[in-house]
DNA sequence: ATTAATGTTCAGAA
DNA sequence: TTTCTGAACATTAA
């Protein structure tokens, strides 16, 4: 379930291979049911050997290594894929592994190589890696362009992408076209924060709210990537030194069904399913009605 | 032993 | 253009 603060922790976490030139890329393992490669594997692998990492960057929910030829690896985790770097072992289910050389020169003449590995796990195997051209960004990396990212946009922006829309304000947000970088767990806390009711739809929300929702995002995503993330009691998700986040503690609504709302301590807090995804709220502090006179 | 549920993206259809 | 449905997949809980 990496989302924007997952992806953002890994990015930071693999930041060290900046600068580093890729000496070996390959899966150590056949699956029968491979991920998705483009080019396919082989090819792909091939390009990757001899090419320097210039810059590690994120995009929504997809992680971006910048090399010295204007391409880009774009790696789409999906639901369980994650990068680790330098791991004791090499776990089960990796589809990619990359052995990354940085020279860094002492002042007196001493040569030091400092020999990295970066890998690629995905489980269940609904990630992608992509070699793309580099000069095509922002926005589109995959087949399908997404939207900018949810840290850089403007209140207005948000409004504009979705105040016209008649579904649920919280499946909007799931829209990738739309925002980039929200999943299923922050949704549900933003609109918490903003005190939003889930099923509000996109075009009954006043612009007072819409600059509530900014704002929850905002800080909920920023909260999120201070601390590292979200593992869920799958343990799918882990920083890419392998240590599991924290801000499920924190979690407002997400997967607290049944306990009292922390924030107005009378709701007990609720679990729906909207757009076929499941959906935490509380009923006081999220009215479907906003009682603004 | 089945079956449901998990969350993200995409193809295809309404 | 927007919205909905099902498929892709592994693992666990019921």
């Amino acid at each position: 379930m990496p989302e924007l603060p997952e992806v953002e922790t890994m990015r930071r976490g693999i930041l060290p291979l900046v600068g580093g030139v890729i000496v070996e890329a390959f899966c150590p393992t056949s699956h029968h049911h491979p991920i998705k490669y483009s080019p396919p594997a082989d090819r792909l692998f091939a390009m990757l050997v001899g090419r320097r990492i210039t810059a590690v960057e994120r995009c929504g929910k997809r992680l971006l290594l910048r090399l010295d030829d204007e391409r880009a690896l774009v790696i789409e985790p999906r639901m369980t894929g994650r990068v680790m770097l330098d791991p004791p072992q090499i776990p089960s289910h990796v589809r990619l592994v990359l052995q990354v050389v940085s020279e860094h020169q002492e002042p007196h003449a001493t040569l030091d190589c400092a020999e990295r590995t970066m890998i690629f796990r995905d489980v269940r195997g609904l990630g992608t890696v992509r070699l793309l051209d580099g000069n095509t960004f922002p926005a589109e990396l995959g087949p399908h362009k997404i939207g900018p990212d949810a840290l850089e946009i403007y209140w207005q922006e948000l409004r504009d992408r979705l105040g016209h829309r008649k579904c649920a304000v919280k499946v909007a947000l799931l829209d990738q076209k739309a925002i980039a970088g929200v999943g299923n767990i922050y949704a549900s806390e933003a609109l918490h924060l903003a005190k939003i009711h889930p099923a509000m739809p996109c075009c009954a929300i006043t612009n007072r709210q819409w600059q509530r929702l900014h704002e929850a995002l905002q800080r909920v995503l920023k909260e999120a990537i201070a601390s590292q993330g979200s593992t869920l009691s799958d343990g799918a998700y882990a920083t890419p030194s392998n240590e599991a986040g924290r801000y499920q503690h924190l979690h407002r609504v997400y997967q607290r069904t049944g306990e009292r709302c922390c924030q107005c301590r009378r709701g007990i807090i609720r679990r729906i399913v909207l757009g076929q995804r499941s959906t935490f709220y509380c009923p006081v502090c999220q009215p479907i009605r906003s009682r603004n006179h």
